[in-house]
DNA sequence: TCAGAATTGATATATTGTATCCTAACTGCT
DNA sequence: AGCAGTTAGGATACAATATATCAATTCTGA
């Protein structure tokens, strides 16, 4: 798990870069994020800000605010499960420019994976000689985690 | 496209080693996929079926009938574009276990390709160093089409 | 302080997908 | 053919995810 004063901070600034303001609101949603550790829903994190405090986060803000927190690079949609993620480089000084999810078919778990540069380069000229000039710098692969792939038999 | 005939002769066929039957319902829904020869979501389809025939198609047929189409292995469901797509290896004799499809972010268009045995290799021993021990056979990768890619500049 | 921009609130609605229960159609058996 | 059991489809309700819109509020810079 991330450092959770370490990358709060660090939202700010890059916030500020991005010319946007890290309110409050938006504070309370990437922390939920943070602490959870794992992927959540939208309505998953309204309810997370609705247990920890009083003043109520309707899901419309929620959605409003997570794809700010991804135009900041903070956060990551997942597609095939619905769901949003803390960054997990968002701590590191150095550029990532690929993310690679593994998402389980049976209990949705998430687990960020490294891909060799040769398999994201195969990936690359696959799909340029399909006429899509850029591929997404996301990729998110769907498979079975260990306790469904047991559950299974 | 597939050759409409010899899919819909495969699809029955596939349905009766399947022990399920290859109704008009069924017949119709894998016939907009087939003709459609894109991807299309479940109330595209349904709209499709209304409007080339009087007998009402309820979304909710069109549900149940593209699980049971799936589970005979004669349509593919797409989950970062929520659509379905039928097989383009339908009408092939031999065995296929991979399939590979592009989803541009844009415009949700939808093309299918071929990645290598050596990357498909390199996500497999990813996966598995992850802990998950059976990737799915089917591979979404979310990119930009030439189109998109142009309209964005 | 005030105007304009950014942010949030509030409400409605679209889209995608499931649950449930009942009816209709088909199949295999006698 | 007639019946019992299974499979398939109809109908309705509803859950989960997401977007559209407009008004109110808060912040920022001049």
């Amino acid at each position: 798990m991330l450092d959770y004063e370490k990358a709060i901070s660090i939202a700010e600034q890059k916030c500020l870069q991005g010319g946007v303001r890290f309110t409050q609101r938006r504070k309370q949603v990437l922390s939920v994020l943070i602490k959870a550790d794992a992927a959540l829903s939208a309505y998953e994190i309204a309810e997370q800000c609705n247990t920890n405090s009083k003043n109520k986060m309707p899901a419309m803000s929620v959605y409003r605010i997570l794809d700010l927190l991804q135009d900041q690079n903070l956060i990551h949609r997942l597609e095939i499960a619905n769901k949003y993620i803390s960054c997990s480089h968002m701590t590191c000084s150095h550029e990532h420019d690929q993310s690679q999810f593994l998402i389980c078919g049976g209990c949705r778990h998430v687990e960020e994976i490294y891909l060799s540069s040769d398999a994201v380069d195969a990936l690359q000229t696959a799909a340029s000689s399909a006429g899509f000039s850029a591929i997404s710098p996301q990729l998110e692969i769907k498979g079975w985690c260990a306790q469904c792939q047991q559950s299974e038999d």
